[in-house]
DNA sequence: CCTGTTCCATGACCGCTGTCATAGTAGCCG
DNA sequence: CGGCTACTATGACAGCGGTCATGGAACAGG
């Protein structure tokens, strides 16, 4: 699964992003992402003229577009959208794939942020872009939600940066304890802010 | 500073710490590490026989001591210890980092998380002993605060959360603002778990 | 003095990495 | 067919990584 599907620059960045949210960006090699995509290892500098650097920052790129189209879709799925109920469905696309796959994954923006934030400002931007972008739509979705205005874009900050934390943690515990404790203990004051007067 | 007292061995610990939290796990080499501690190269052989996972194992657990002991400094220093006011000074920490020394380093259990919880072992072991050494201090604060006994592990693992993502998050946009977003969101949560009936 | 322990010095090894150079194939256009 | 572009194949290179082998200081105890 995974793979066949699309062409082979996209299976490559594709490859790229499960790679290093596996790994880390620095102990991801090309050739091992080329083998992962089942594509010619010829075709890395054919499409990636850029280097290891282009192909990273397309791979953040296309995570956070990936997070913040998600959004939209737990969106529809929640019967009675609230904050709350967003973002335990947020977490709760972590804790089924940590129950079912194990805890083999983290998330490839915040590795990419910690491996490349310093020694590669291209990526920097990428990564900061990508939070951007993933908060940008989350924000929204709490603005549809009755949330004022002022008040969207800090706890969709606050959403992000309690689930990215419960990753971490819940990766090195291997135990989804940290995610549903966020979740937990967050959904409240999420509702609580749907309602209250602007 | 940071580098002349204590023996080589500590040194290159310590040293360890500071190169792997701005450049993650992967990209710290040994003899960077030795270099940067003012160390002889010939001890490292010497002192981690385990090679460079002992090495990274200890810094590792180095970072989740400091940060432990961290937690009783800061209550020591607040007037009236509250939740939010502990929260608020560790995250206070970070921010005074970014803006006096800027934005080149993160979380070093963090990026031990991201580059070692898949590929060795004892590092994740370490990794979860260094959150669990942090969390539990955490919580120990708060049951000192009047947090009802079942609550203060939940919300320690919150803040802690909140913390570790809002610093990725701050890194990659070299703005505060994620720290500060978190910590005054946060607050007002904590403070109210300070005073309710267990 | 000899002996052992602790610590440091240095060079070599092998594997892997990203990148490049070069050449080859496929297919469309005219 | 020639010519052009898109893509693939492969080998080489230079650099760096962690690790190991070997040997030399410094210094203690006997």
């Amino acid at each position: 699964m995974a793979v066949s599907e699309r062409g082979p620059r996209e299976r490559m960045v594709f490859s790229a992003a499960q790679l290093i949210r596996r790994d880390g960006v620095a102990s991801t090699g090309m050739r091992e992402v080329a083998a992962h995509a089942e594509a010619p290892r010829g075709s890395l500098q054919h499409y990636f003229p850029g280097g290891k650097e282009q192909l990273v920052n397309e791979a953040v790129g296309w995570a956070g577009r990936y997070a913040a189209g998600r959004v939209a879709r737990f969106l529809a799925a929640l019967p009675e959208p609230t904050p709350g109920g967003l973002f335990a469905q947020m977490v709760r696309q972590w804790t089924d794939e940590y129950e079912s796959k194990g805890f083999g994954g983290g998330c490839p923006v915040a590795a990419a942020t910690v491996d490349r934030a310093e020694s590669a400002a291209s990526t920097r931007e990428a990564v900061s872009a990508a939070f951007a972008e993933w908060t940008g739509a989350v924000a929204l979705a709490l603005s549809d939600m009755g949330v004022p205005a002022e008040r969207a874009r800090p706890l969709a900050t606050l959403m992000i940066s309690s689930l990215e934390g419960a990753i971490l943690m819940a990766r090195a515990e291997r135990d989804v304890r940290p995610l549903t404790t966020v979740s937990r203990e967050l959904g409240p004051l999420l509702d609580s802010a749907a309602n209250a007067t602007g």
